[in-house]
DNA sequence: CGTACTGTTGATCAAAGTCAATTGAGGTGG
DNA sequence: CCACCTCAATTGACTTTGATCAACAGTACG
């Protein structure tokens, strides 16, 4: 079986519904996009795509012709592997993410991005990228914004694993992962498609496998949340919120004056 | 008491000997820099000082006038509150280090950044960041594989609190510590000025002061550390790092193609 | 010279890990 | 279409790491 269909097919499972992509559908909440800029993108993302058909890893190309994916639909995780124990879940991509934009520098040490089964994603080269920030400044800016979220939520996860008790750390994740569904439409009716595995889940909040299954059930019996055929439900989220001692602003935008913006923390060559 | 002395005057206790900047002597690592660039980054750090007496919270700026501060002498230490218990060390800020780059946009939510007693910091404009970038490629290279790192650390801490035990932990921070500090120049003969607490060794491991004394009380009795005085002394470094299951790749800069280095991973506006 | 950290040690306890066995579901090949 | 195989989920019994509580010594600094 190969890894990748072809371009052109659909994967087995959409998890989400038809419409603009969802990095498209992000950056909007971060900026006005001008019509032009929608098509750039939207163009852009469809130059060269790829669709898997089970859970495999993902390749950030040769050193010669590295390129950067982004999500379009399913996930993708970024593990760090270690000697001894499991690898650590390090990042999770949910559609509309880059895969770790420093990847196009060079693939990191020990760490492989893993892409779920039906996944399917953009592949971006160097160069494509380049072109798209420098003729489109309010791209590049929502870019900008999004890379720092991004940044956010990976600081957000190591607050989780040491300053929070597993029954927390585990309902805190959820609770990001909802926020970020919203963000880019995969949420409907509280319904949330998530391909992990209750060993992922573990891996990223620092336990075991055993203790989360152990708490995914108190959760489930006390009906804060359920979990069937990799499906994500959250029956009360104020109960799940309160649980994980959850406060969004890691997930939205430091509202930036625009004096302060430009160019700063993104120095160009 | 003034939290800040004048600019002119210096720290109580000088960790660094004389000569370039911490920053200049870390970029020359990563890329080689002109007379004129290394001319122009020392005059950056020369033009707005400040140097603390005790321990005390850094500002970075008013919203109208934010500053990035890059450390000169001594450290910082970056924390993050949760509403219950004690505040995480997120990342720590060693001579030549940027504190968070991303402050620039604006303070991150519910973090404060801490001096230690008797650092000394430069403060640096947006637009003087960004005249020097743009003026000056090959300093920008460097800044661009530099801030890799720190994101590359900020992973590896996850992965430590988490896949590692308290020993581990513990071991692998001090190794951390240890090859950074001889990056810029702050290692004499394995002795390591480190102003850091016990508490805060807890706090950045995710474990308790209590349980923290008592691991490095064991690697004092194994003579692998000694730690007197704010100073800590490396006495077997091979020792150390089997404990740690340290692999100092992560610190190093990613070996990037010229090619692929170009303005990819740092869009400009 | 006292006040407030910081470091140190002991005793006890609970949260989460480990080991082990079983069930269930999805995909594969005959 | 069914038998089979693998991986994921589930549950129980037991163990251990590191947290908690408490008290005290050393040290820096105003």
């Amino acid at each position: 079986m190969r890894a990748f269909d072809n371009p052109a097919s659909q994967g087995p499972q959409q998890s989400r519904a038809a419409g603009p992509p969802a990095l498209v559908r992000k950056l909007e909440r971060f900026t006005p996009l001008t019509v032009r800029d929608r098509h750039a993108l939207a163009h852009l993302l469809s130059l060269d795509t790829r669709t898997v058909r089970s859970k495999s890893p993902m390749s950030t190309g040769s050193p010669a012709n590295r390129f950067l994916a982004v999500m379009l639909d399913g996930w993708a995780c970024s593990y760090r592997g270690v000697r001894s124990g499991n690898p650590q879940l390090v990042a999770c991509h949910l559609p509309g993410d880059f895969c770790d934009l420093q990847s196009l520098a060079g693939p990191r040490p020990n760490t492989t991005i893993m892409l779920s089964a039906g996944a399917r994603i953009a592949r971006l080269s160097g160069e494509k990228l380049a072109m798209l920030v420098r003729d489109h400044p309010q791209i590049a800016r929502a870019l900008r914004l999004d890379s720092q979220i991004a940044s956010s939520i990976e600081r957000e996860w190591l607050v989780n694993v040491t300053r929070r008790d597993a029954h927390a750390r585990i309902a805190h994740l959820l609770c990001e992962f909802i926020v970020r569904g919203e963000a880019v439409g995969c949420v409907e009716n509280q319904h949330l498609p998530c391909p992990l595995t209750q060993a992922d889940l573990a891996n990223a909040c620092g336990l075991t496998a055993v203790h989360t299954n152990r708490i995914l059930r108190t959760l489930r019996e006390d009906e804060v949340i359920s979990w069937r055929g990799h499906v994500l439900h959250v029956q009360n989220r104020v109960r799940l919120a309160t649980r994980a001692d959850f406060c969004p602003a890691y997930l939205a935008p430091t509202t930036v004056s625009s004096a302060t913006d430009v160019d700063l923390n993104w120095p160009s060559a």
